[in-house]
DNA sequence: GCCGCCTCCGTTATCGCTAACATAACGATT
DNA sequence: AATCGTTATGTTAGCGATAACGGAGGCGGC
């Protein structure tokens, strides 16, 4: 089997596969998919020259024609924040057998971006679209409901979805590790976060986080935000600020692990009595911190497990006929590691 | 502008814009691709009632007409390892303004896997593929070969590549550490790593690190490799062990950052005095590392570099005519940190 | 007034593949 | 033996866009 040389070669198409081995293009398509049927040995007889040629079919040209596209679009607001390689691992999970592939896109948290991005992906024609929070420009909103296709939006369902939604409630997560806090006696509280105009589900943290001390006639003592810079030292940072100035508080809470981390290791190294006189608390149960000397208080917030029910709703929609707007909600876990003081 | 219901609604094609603006399809294609001379009214008359009705291009049908695709397959073994993502946002950074996009595959540092996603990617006739390193099945190295659009395979310049090749020499980057470590006057040293039959810097690097010792007399010490779990934890619990086990080493060379860090913890918590009595010294300049008391000594593989010049050349390939073979070699930059001692 | 040359827009023919239907060969059924 | 199904393969007609070329109209130059 002698192929021309390399330079001027054009591609390979069906039709070189199909004259190579002596049947119709459409049967080297069947064997190639595996569909329909095809005598063993013309399927063998094809397959070898397929291998023997190199011949990689073209999907493009495949999903003109079928008008099916095994992609699902991914969109997530970051890659370095940890929590969304895990989402993206539990999509990746769950669709390992379904024949889609995942697509991913990344928004740096701009809703322009977003915008652009979606649509970037919608011009693919996938079959469905996972994509992180419940607020997007108009636009974007209007694109994804004259798509067509499976929407599920994760992460958050404080809100309303275009389609489906899997995720958990912050403004409920910051209300129950308010209700932790005060439970265990804590009173002059700091919080600590990102500069949020665009991190929406940080905020509703911040608000349900409020509210619950509220309820419980408490105020917020101190805040401090950040943005940008690596998150550890950050938290170490702010931790000192926020201690310096107002020396008399008991707890701290953070908008992330990271951050809060950065804040035990001051603490440690400072020599502060934590949980005793100072109580700690993060978020998003980051087991990248698994092996600091103490376990940061912290919840949950089943990234995982949204990647997986995103994913099962996009490959299950065609098989079960659903119509959609489905809303999933989990129920994030607290747990109060060494840096909360048992009541 | 009253659309059809919702749901016995056909997709959208070029034609529906054209029989809404009143021009041919191919004027409309001019105008939402901004090529060719069209007059500025019909340009405002053809893009009011692409809005007004939803529209999204096919880049499918696009693609197969133009025989152009503006995607850029990036394949990487793994999304947690903190490094890739990096090396992703020097691609995304570089081909931000080139209309080209990155799609990522993730390998889990299977051979097999590796080969199924460039399959799966080739079949969409990329603009090019970057691929992490230089060891591939042989039936991957042949899809590429075949493949007729350039490959930039990066991290690891130890070998022979495709196409083009930008990347650090690991073997190198293990021997200069090797040179410091010995310069500073340790002579005891333990190697604590992944196990590696499939991660092939990291065995470069030790076998690079063990030449570098062997050229001065010396030999590695001890031994620990692990698998899974978190690198912070089994960076604490290694370096626990082969201290208890060869109490009288004093230097551990750590093939990452996360674990060094994790045996660092385990120095300071235990009064190990680093570096005077333990040096030690990580790979990869984690920046998520910034932060603890005691800057680890560790070497930057200069992951956004990589990045931005792997997609420059496939960015730039087209324009200038090159024929591809380039190898980028570039200098990893070693820091002493705080846990080497000076000499 | 004819030619030439812009500018702007339309027509035609693919691109590589697959859905849907058509067909040939052959044994089973009545 | 005529009819019918089955199995294995071929034929035809798009999928929705773009490349390449063609042509109408306007304008200036001579």
């Amino acid at each position: 089997m002698s192929l021309p040389p390399k330079e001027n070669r054009r591609p390979l198409t069906l039709r070189d596969v199909s004259e190579a081995s002596g049947v119709s293009e459409m049967t080297v398509s069947r064997v190639l998919r595996n569909r329909g049927d095809v005598s063993e040995a013309t399927r063998e007889k094809v397959l070898q020259a397929a291998k023997a040629l190199g011949y990689v079919p073209n999907k493009i040209a495949g999903a003109l024609a079928s008008q099916r596209v095994n992609l699902v679009g991914v969109v997530i607001p970051s890659l370095s924040n940890l929590v969304f390689p895990e989402v993206l691992s539990g999509i990746s999970a769950e669709l390992e057998d379904t024949g889609l592939q995942p697509v991913v896109g990344v928004t740096n948290y701009l809703p322009e971006k977003e915008e652009a991005v979606l649509y970037e992906m919608l011009s693919w024609r996938p079959s469905g679209i996972i994509v992180a929070g419940l607020e997007h420009t108009e636009t974007a909103r209007a694109m994804l409901e004259n798509s067509g296709i499976p929407i599920v939006e994760i992460m958050d369902v404080d809100g309303s979805g275009v389609d489906s939604v899997v995720g958990i409630s912050h403004r409920r997560a910051g209300l129950h590790m308010a209700e932790a806090i005060l439970k265990a006696g804590y009173r002059r509280i700091g919080f600590l976060g990102t500069k949020m105009p665009l991190d929406h589900r940080a905020r509703k943290r911040f608000e349900g986080f409020q509210e619950g001390l509220a309820a419980a006639g408490v105020q917020i003592a101190d805040t401090e935000f950040y943005s940008g810079g690596s998150a550890l030292r950050k938290g170490r940072e702010m931790t000192q600020a926020m201690l310096e100035r107002t020396p008399d508080l008991d707890f701290l809470y953070y908008s992330n692990d990271m951050i809060g981390a950065g804040g035990l290791l001051y603490c440690q190294e400072n020599g502060i009595d934590v949980p005793g006189k100072l109580g700690l608390a993060g978020f998003n149960g980051v087991d990248l911190l698994e092996g600091l000397s103490m376990r940061l208080a912290t919840m949950d917030a089943c990234r995982r497990e949204i990647g997986r029910k995103a994913a099962e709703i996009i490959a299950g929609r065609p098989h079960q006929g659903l119509i959609g707007g489905e809303v999933i909600e989990l129920e994030p876990v607290i747990d109060l590691g060494d840096t909360i003081r048992k009541a």
